[in-house]
This record gives C-alpha cells, structure tokens and sequence, in this order.
DNA sequence: TTGAAAGCGCTACCAA
DNA sequence: TTGGTAGCGCTTTCAA
C-alpha cells in the first residue's frame, strides 16, 4: 500500500509545525510568511503532498462536492446539461457526485444515499421529488434545486423552461401558418414538461375556439414518436401538422412519415420541442422550440449561491422562455 | 444550521455505546446482539440519524468513489457509456465523481484535483495521460483505466475497442462491394481511436495494392463532417464511397452529400464508425462498426475489481471487437 | 456481545 | 506570524 503523504510529514519536513502546513495550503492563508510558506511548498513538493480534501471535508464540515441526480441521461438534451453543469461548478472548485435513476427506480429510492455524501446542495434533473424527501432535505439544510421540472413543494427550487407559454407559442404559429388538424405527440403524463406544453398548447386552441385536434400518447423517445406517427398515417385520421412535446419524437415522426412515402412539411408539418442538436441536421430541419439552457444554467447556480450563502433564503422558481427557432419542417398552408 | 444527527446521539437515545451504534451500521455488522441491533435502528429511525459517509471514508481510508474524467461528454457516444457505468457503480455501492475536461484543458491539469479526492479509482474516457501522471496515480495507488484509449505506458490499464480490426473491416467490405475511390475522413490526429481506425483501413488497402483513396481531416463533429465533405463534392474529386471515422461525422457527411442534389448510397456510399442511436435513425440508416460497449463496460469494471482486490496486479489492455451492422448506407456497385 | 479509546488528516481557535 | 490543541463523526482495535 503506496502511502501517502500527509501534512505532518511535511511539516517535519519543513521544520514547521502542521497547523502551518495546513494554513499554507487553504484558499485564504491570510497569516504566514511569505519564507515560510517557500519552505513548506518546497517541502512538499519534495514529497509529493496533496492535502487530503476528505479530511478538509471533515473539519469544515461542508464538502465542496454538488450532488446531480439525472433520470434521463441518454436524452440528448441532458449530456449537454450535465456537460455546462461540470464546467460551470468546476470553475467554482465545486465537485459534482452524479447519481442516475435506473429503470423502475424513483428518486426517492436513491436520494438517502445522496443524502449520505453531505453533499451542500442537490440538483435534480427531469424529476420530482416526493414531499417527505423534500422535507428530509431541508432538515439536513441540503439545497434542492429541481431543473427542468415546476414544482408545487415549498421547500424546494426549481428552474424549468417556460413549457406553457412555448406550448401556446407552437399552437400559434402553426395555427398562424394554416393548419387545422393538428395531433398533439404527448411525452409520459406525469411529467411537467409535457403538461405544461399540453396545457399551453391547448389553452390557446381554447381561446381560439378551434376544436378541431387530437392527442395521441407517446413517451419522449425516437421509437415512441417514430411507432405512433406510423399509427397515425395507417389510421384514418389525416392531420395537417404534429406538435411533437419534444424533438427526438419529432424525429422519429419524421423518419415515420418519410417511410410512408409522404413529405415533410408538404403532406405533414411536424414541430418539436428543446432545440437539441440533431434539430438542426439536415435531415431534418426541425422546426422548434428552444430551451434556453445556458439561461436555465445560469438561474440554476444563481440559485444555488444564493442558498448557499443564506441558508434560510426562500425557495425560489424560475421559468426561463425559449424562442421559436423556425426551420423547414413546417409549410404555410 | 440545521444539526446533522450523528452516531452519539444516537446512542444516547438507545442507550447504548456510540461503538455499537457505528457496528450495527456497519456493512458486515456482526457482533450485535438482535435485540441491541433493533434498538439502535428504533432510535436511529426516531432521530432521522444517517451515518456520514464522509466520516466513513476518514476512517476507512478508502472512498468507495470512483472518479470518471470524459473529454467528450456532448458526442452521442459517450453519455450512453457514461449512463451504463453510473448504473453498474451504483449497483456495486460505488459512487461516481465526474470531471469533465473543459476545452484547451488537458487530462493532466484536472487530474491533481482528481487525485485529492482519493478516489478509489479513476477511470479516463477519450484520453491519455501523460506518463509523469501516470507515475503519480501509480504512487498514490490509484488504478488508472483509460476507456476507449489505447496505452504505451505501462502503468495503466485500458479497454479499448479494437479499432484496427473495425477499420479493416470496414476497407474489407467497401472493396467486396465494390468501391473503387474511397475516401477515409479522419478524426482528429491525436486520437488512437482515430490513429487505429486508419491504420487498419490503410494496411488492408496496401496488402490489396490499392493505392487510389485519400484521405481528409475532420475532427470528430457533425459540423466538420458536413464541411468537409462539401469541400469534397465541391472539388472535382469524386468518389464513391467515404468512410467516417466516426458516426456523427458521417451523419454531417450524408446531411452534405444531400444538400449537393445527390444520393446515399446511390452516388455515394458512407459508412461510419460506433453504431450511436442516430445510425439507426431512418433518414440515415448508416452502415456503420458497432462498439460493443456492453462489453467495453464489462471488461472495464472487471479489470477495476481486479486491481482494488490486488492492489499489485499488472495491468491489463483488453480490445473488444465490434461488429459490422450493415445498413442502407452502402450500395453494392 | 459490548464499551472505551485511539486514531483518520485535516481546520480553526487560542495563546504565545 | 506561528504552534499547540481540540475537535469533525466515524471505524477499529483491545479489554472487559
């Protein structure tokens, strides 16, 4: 067993005490000799010491480390958040302990466990949490902030995209543009993407007294979109445009309506939702909604500081809006 | 500051020593009586006790962590490894420490930090590490893997696909079915995925003596596929056939080709490298060399068994074949 | 089977 | 500006 180093072995070394290798060695050494402090570095690069953050863990008793829970890691909207996340916490010296949620696993199963590592706060991406875990959170003063997701708990915050209003944005402009048979793609019911998107979506429909759509039940993946817009064109309903409640089904409905030998937007309009990369292939086009994620980014950890330096500040929610990014894959009817 | 319930006051409230409370919380508690082992989890349960791990680790001198670097968490590769890895550490009670390498940032400079936090083990995806880290992670006896990097150093272990065979294969059937002007675009240089990939095309196109392919740089994006391969319509090369050094770029490349008025295959063949979940997407439907990550993340968690269970043991390099998925991407001419 | 006590490697307070 | 020292919350001998 290779041993490692340790501040008094390079306190002896140096001929100094360890409280003096241990003060060299904190962000803020306010109080040591600039001689002094040469001596302790030379030593300890002699020896090879790095100050063991496990045991600074310990006696600060805040460890530094952000914890991330993710439920939907291969979506392709999350590698990208995750990826801005590391960069964003790294340049804060913070790390980040990532949890998934395994199939048929909740959030609630794993968040003890989280809860264990001490982490100072807790993100928690495309899930909510039970009230009981939000509750147990907040009496271990762990910070939970929800990203991608409303919340109706008051213990915790939440940063999510403004899903109504992009809903009500979609519903406008293909209403703008002519269509009157519009399919609506859902994701999976209990999530708050999709209903708020739902909701938006359909409210303006309301208020335009158009009663004329449908809504067909998918689950945010590729086969999903792709196996119900295949229903779809084998049925005889024959809608004019599909509001997919996010891209990847867009794409799926895409390549199913293509494979029925029909045209993307000529016979059928589709539109996403999240303006992930492969919106923009040319395959594709998607026309969309985006989500402003380095904005959502931005709150999340503004949030997060805030929390952190005043621990009893209110819980705080913010929407961010997205643009409509308007490609090919939508015709003026 | 909400107070974190700690091993003594639970054991003051069950009337018992703090000793036995940490033996009953122990994995292999095994010397608690069943009727002292049910007060103390009664009062444990009453006082919301959960035992600090990071005090655990002090103690135990070893983290259960596992630190994860990746280089390139936005390519469609890797969050998918990335997931199954999470999956598989939190089966085995390990938790994952995740760094990610920002750009103009090298493995290297992120890696003493890594090192701080005594992570159990330390697995690298997509990049080296130079052999003065190496050294490093060898002293404090931290077992290194590198994923999908092949090694000279001999410090290190590594599991890797074994790119020389796939990219033979890939020349193999390009010339079985008839290609005459093949057209290899590269990754970037610096990659011994990339580095394999070629010199397995190169060396089964010499033992051919076919000399009439080129070669053009790209590095790996969706973006300098596209470019690239516009560039490459647009001069007066015409080949019939490109191999991508990896999945994305070919997507860019196909996305290309179309935009120029012409067809995959029917013009030009494209055929890429990793089978990522868009391959398989209809509007591509690329002809591609799986990696079998399955496999890959197998062998990488074997190999990491291993070397925490004899510390002493030489490292391994195991290279995992993939497989020809033949699509619709490449035409028989 | 249980308890007492000595660390683990740091930080932070108090004195000098 | 430095050193001494008391923890941080646990694990792990060693004795009882």
């Amino acid at each position: 067993m290779p041993k490692r180093i340790t501040s008094i072995e390079v306190a002896q070394h140096a001929g100094v005490s360890q409280s003096t290798v241990s003060r060299v060695f904190s962000e803020d050494s306010p109080n040591v000799a600039e001689k002094t402090r040469n001596r302790v570095l030379k030593a300890a690069h002699e020896l090879g010491y790095r100050p063991n953050v496990i045991a600074r863990m310990m006696s600060r008793r805040e460890t530094n480390i952000i914890g991330i829970v993710m439920a939907n890691m291969t979506s392709p909207f999350y590698p990208y958040v995750l990826d801005k996340f590391l960069q964003r916490f790294q340049a804060l010296d913070k790390q980040v302990l990532l949890f998934t949620v395994a199939q048929g696993q909740l959030v609630d199963d794993i968040l003890p466990l989280v809860l264990q590592y001490q982490v100072d706060a807790l993100i928690i991406t495309s899930a909510t949490l039970s009230s009981d875990m939000a509750d147990e959170c907040a009496r271990t003063g762990t910070p939970v902030i929800l990203f991608n997701r409303t919340v109706s708990d008051s213990h915790v915050s939440a940063v999510c995209a403004d899903n109504v209003k992009g809903g009500r944005m979609i519903a406008e402009y293909l209403i703008k543009t002519g269509h009157q048979h519009i399919v609506y793609m859902a994701g999976p019911a209990n999530t708050s993407t999709n209903n708020d998107r739902e909701q938006g979506f359909k409210t303006y429909l309301r208020e335009q007294g158009i009663r004329d759509w449908m809504r067909v039940q998918a689950d945010y993946t590729y086969e999903s979109g792709y196996a119900v817009a295949t229903e779809l064109m084998q049925s005889d309903t024959t809608p004019d445009a599909i509001f997919c409640a996010n891209d990847i089904m867009a794409v799926g409905a895409i390549d199913a309506i293509r494979a029925q030998g029909l045209q993307v937007p000529d016979d059928i309009s589709v539109i996403g939702f999240d303006d992930i990369p492969m919106a923009s292939w040319g395959a594709y086009n998607l026309t969309t909604v985006s989500q402003d994620v380095k904005m959502m980014i931005d709150k999340t950890i503004t949030i997060l500081q805030q929390k952190l330096d005043q621990p009893d500040s209110q819980p705080a929610v913010e929407l961010v809006e997205g643009q409509l990014i308007i490609r090919g894959s939508v015709k003026s009817r």
